[in-house]
DNA sequence: TGGAAAAACGAACGTATGTTTACTTCCAGC
DNA sequence: GCTGGAAGTAAACATACGTTCGTTTTTCCA
């Protein structure tokens, strides 16, 4: 019969998806080849079709799942802060941070990779990021009905914020000066200065 | 003679670059082709090499024209600004924002089209931004220095401030809901209050 | 106005690319 | 041990791409 699960088929697919993604971020969808991918891998060309429908599938199977990895992780994130608005908001920012650094490859890709999708699978990509966007919206509008923070447009602050911390996954190396603990404090902090109302502050 | 400067030539130069910019900005470099950009000038594939040496020296040169225009901007602003520490930092951020606006599609090739640059093309490229970048670490350590910030760490801050005011041209439209006037208030307010000290503030 | 350089044309060259196809190899289950 | 499907190979196909080249057209100074 089949073979079964766990033998080398598997083992052969997520070695491609993990090569993509490597190969994407250094190199752009566009100018990544499959010779280079199957070579990275140890197969022949054709021998990735065993694994992927087309180079497009590839590249949406990639983003999707670390659109829905990072959503859930934001969720989980957000439950363990507890129901207390300023818990939760830098419950937010934390994760979103440190994500960013641990994932940032596949974060860049999802980030900068758009543009080469398909109508229909942009859209369904976009409609993640639209929901992830929404989690800090809401927060944020939390935060001014209660009187904790200054936020003069809601939309246009969250995208500014999410640029700052999304900003660090395109420098940021494990071996750098600063460790991941420094620099989630840092960019927190100066997103938080950034919207708190002054009269709250110390 | 040789035809002289201001006729057509000069012209389709001009038209080329701009229809380049365009098209990198939507397609990205690598995905870009030189029979659709030759199209939308209404020129022949083969006629563009009247006018450029390749397609990495034209965007070699489109980048480096940008990123030279964005330093003279900079440093004209700055001279505009006066002596005063917060006024030029002020005058920093404001430019930075106006002109990621004003000039999108050419900052967003600039920030994202290193990787398709031939290494001593880039290490050029890298150099000018490097140059842009020091202008705001010098500010924010004046700005330290006169016990009128408070920077955990400049070369990290500076990243995530110009993040953030970047951000601005992935989204912004001239026909959106805010003004630009409003967004650059936004931003710069923003991004200084999350590095002003605290008693510092009414 | 004649002539020479500049600019554009039209067609081709060589190669790289995503993908397909026919064939072989390997392994689990009857 | 036979068998069938999954996985891999080797080679090719069709096309798209950056670039070149010989020729023709346009432009403007002498």
């Amino acid at each position: 019969m089949a073979r079964t699960t766990g033998s080398n088929g598997a083992r052969t697919h997520a070695a491609i998806r993990a090569a993509a993604t490597g190969l994407i971020y250094r190199q752009g969808f566009a100018a990544m080849n499959l010779r280079d991918l199957a070579a990275e891998v140890g197969i022949q060309p054709g021998s990735l079709y065993n694994h992927i429908d087309s180079k497009q599938a590839l590249l949406f199977d990639l983003m999707q799942d670390h659109m829905a990895a990072l959503l859930a992780g934001t969720d989980a994130a957000l439950d363990a802060a507890g129901p207390a608005l300023m818990d939760r908001l830098r419950a937010f920012l934390d994760h979103h941070v440190l994500y960013h650094m641990e994932r940032r490859e596949e974060i860049a890709i999802a980030n900068s990779e758009l543009r080469a999708l398909e109508p229909e699978n942009r859209a369904r990509i976009v409609a993640l990021r639209s929901a992830y966007e929404a989690r800090l919206t809401a927060l944020l509008r939390e935060g001014v009905a209660a009187g904790l923070l200054s936020v003069p447009d809601v939309a246009v602050t969250a995208y500014a914020m999410l640029a700052m911390l999304t900003g660090i996954c395109s420098w940021y190396r494990p071996d750098g000066r600063l460790g991941k603990e420094e620099l989630v404090a840092l960019h927190t902090a100066l997103a938080l200065n950034g919207i708190l109302r002054r009269q709250h502050q110390a």
